[in-house]
DNA sequence: ATTTTTTGTGCATACTAATGCAATTGTTGC
DNA sequence: GCAACAATTGCATTAGTATGCACAAAAAAT
């Protein structure tokens, strides 16, 4: 186990800079690196970044990370969101949330969520201190949390 | 040889309104509705089409079609509502609807929907560039896609 | 109309990616 | 330190996807 979180590092940066095809051909880059791990990792690795593999108008293929790439998993970053001065509160009903903010500010607040948020939310409402925020299918009230903790974790 | 760009049609409705994690599934899901080809073919469509298989948060895969800001392979009459300048995308979730508009176009089309839209829909609610769809009750996903298809088909 | 070319498809198969399992290594709490 | 647990990985295999080839159907050319 040499570096995971270094090899996750890497390996965006080369999806980033570089045209790959198939996770062989990624394993060879790697190799050149000194990251010599299995194509079954590499799988694992991938999933874990959210990276697609998309067809190009040439006829190939590439891998793709996804639009904004979060800082991944990191750790306890806890009611920040929440602590964020314009936020109220957040509570869920169903499958939707609702976000309380001081007067005139959901709008912004919402452009942030909008904007930063990746996978999970699928658009946002706002109306002057309400916030309606639409999760995509599947996605928890959890992650939904964790999502806008880590979101607005930092400076803003 | 049914009609291809039927099919493609097709399959770009299910994928935009569903979670679909293979090609086997989505070979299924195009048999009931009386799409009988085979694996291979499906995987010459998704090329064609440009779809993605990328991982999400719940461990899962999913095809996603990529976003609609290039002419899609030859367009006859369909995916006019994608068409239409002012709207980015519609995604479900749940019983709900999101239309992503161009900034500030959220209010024009969503009025647009509300007064063509007869049986389909209940109500709209539209921020910005953001309009939030409710169907009727049993009104399936693919129903709202023919319906906007149909209602912004012509001039407008 | 007949030939030629292009397009669409299935079949079989090669290729590529995902994952269950077990072994190893790292972490945490006594 | 040591037991208990969690994280990471490789191996082997399965699951899933792409494509060469051949043929049929449609379109274009003559």
């Amino acid at each position: 186990m040499k570096n995971k979180r270094n090899r996750l590092q890497i390996i965006s940066e080369i999806l980033r800079s570089s045209v790959v095809g198939s996770q062989e051909e990624l394993l060879k880059i790697l190799l050149d690196k000194q990251c010599d791990v299995t194509q079954a990792t590499l799988s694992r690795d991938l999933k874990l970044l959210k990276v697609a593999k998309t067809p190009l108008s040439n006829g190939a293929y590439k891998y793709i990370l996804p639009p904004v790439n979060k800082p991944l998993p990191t750790e306890g970053t806890y009611n920040t969101f929440l602590s964020h001065g314009a936020v109220k509160s957040i509570e869920f009903s169903g499958q939707l949330a609702v976000v309380k903010t001081k007067p005139g500010y959901a709008s912004a607040i919402a452009w942030d969520i909008d904007n930063k948020a990746n996978y999970e939310v699928l658009g946002t409402i706002a109306g002057d201190d309400t916030i309606l925020v639409i999760p995509r299918e599947g996605v928890s009230r959890e992650d939904i949390l964790e999502m806008l903790n880590i979101t607005f974790s930092e400076k803003d």
